[in-house]
This record gives structure tokens, C-alpha cells and sequence, in this order.
DNA sequence: ATACTTACTTTGTATTTCAAAGTGCTTTTT
DNA sequence: AAAAAGCACTTTGAAATACAAAGTAAGTAT
């Protein structure tokens, strides 16, 4: 048997790296506390996983305003988009060997 | 749009977990050597991450011998293989939000 | 008998995760 | 208009986790 975890993405190791990812996948644009409510997360934890993701060149990040507040708005990349469903074929492909 | 990642096992957040199990899932019994080249990982992550599925009931350890040598296996519980197989679902479930 | 391998276990460090507190606005209250 | 409160993040620090290197104990080869 070959190794099951080949092609499983490090940084999506995480459930809630994984989770913005997939909320950004179905939506163009989303702001921190959307994110935040719809993964029920810290605002800090939050923070940090949205850092990483960037970083990592998956997530682009848009400072703007509405009036003279401030939003800020996360989108994927599509690099980041790649890495993700590659991780999800990866993920197929290890469930597949199970079935 | 309800959170996504609900029903996500922190248990299953890591690769190496993950690939145990998948592993475990479809052989009866492996000991200690072939999860170690199956996964490719060194001993000491290897164990560390076997005992931490040990203790949360996911799989059972049987130390026997071959001979004069001593064997240790690994299968996994009824509650590991629920645990996994909800997990699966979970993300399952989390990847059809996004097609 | 001695050296070497095998199969783990132990130990220590590096990394990661996470929440609480902090910051710099804007908005509301008095 | 000053003070208080709220928002949208950011920073900080502590706890948990991941990992590899070194250790151990028993078997195997020379």
C-alpha cells in the first residue's frame, strides 16, 4: 500500500483554515465577521488563520471602507483555489482507498 | 450560510491521524513498522500520534509476539471507525457547500 | 562475546493554536 | 461636546501539539 497522505496540504490541516477556504469558494468576497460568525471563532484565532492563509499566498486580503467604516474583505486566490481542491482530490483519493 | 465546519473531528485535524486511520480503516490488524513506512514519518511522531488515538479511544493496540520477537498491532475501535466515518461525512457535507 | 538492528519510548524543543487583552477608530449617549 | 460604548481587527502570551533525536531493551548476526 502506498502512502495514504501524499498530497494532503499541511495548511489545510486545520478545520478552520479549511473552513474559510470553503466559504470562500462559494463566496466572492467576505468580510472578518462574517467569517467569524459563520465559524463561530475569536476574533484572535480567526485573525491568525486568515494571517496564515495569506502568507501562504492563498487568501488575498482588501482593506476598504464602507462610508467611514472600516471593512475589510478576504478573498481566495487563484492559487489558493487550486490548493484547495488539489488537498480535496488528495482527500478523495485517501477515502476512496478506504471504500 | 451555516457554519461548515461543524461535525469536523479535532481528533482528525492532522494528516498523520487522518492516514492511520485510512489505513486502519481497511486492514485488520498493522503493527508498528508498516504504519512507519506506509506514512513515512519518524518513530517518535509515529507513536506520539498513535498513543494519542489510543487515548481517545479511536483504535486499540495489541502487543504480542512473532516468534521471540515481540509485534505490536494496531486496529481500530467501534468508535474509532464511527468517529472516522462521521468525520468524512462532515466533510463531505462541506465540500458539497462549495460545488 | 560483541556489534548491530529492530521496535518502540522518552525527552526536549519548535511550532501552532487559541483566547484575552489591547488599539484606534466610529458611533452613541448624556 | 465630552464621555462612554461599540466595532473591527491586532497583539500578546500561554497552553497544547507536533516532531525528531536520543535512549532503551530485546533479539539477531558475525
Amino acid at each position: 500500500m502506498k502512502n495514504p497522505i501524499t498530497g494532503l496540504n499541511k495548511v489545510f490541516d486545520n478545520r478552520i483554515r479549511l473552513g474559510v477556504m470553503s466559504i470562500l469558494l462559494v463566496n466572492e468576497e467576505v468580510n472578518f465577521n462574517d467569517l467569524k460568525q459563520m465559524l463561530e471563532v475569536t476574533d484572535g484565532n480567526l485573525a491568525t488563520h486568515l494571517l496564515n492563509l495569506e502568507e501562504n499566498g492563498y487568501i488575498k486580503v482588501h482593506k476598504g471602507f464602507i462610508g467611514k467604516k472600516t471593512n475589510t474583505t478576504y478573498a481566495v486566490t487563484k492559487s489558493g483555489e487550486k490548493a484547495f481542491t488539489d488537498h480535496i482530490t488528495a482527500l478523495e483519493n485517501m477515502i476512496k482507498g478506504i471504500k
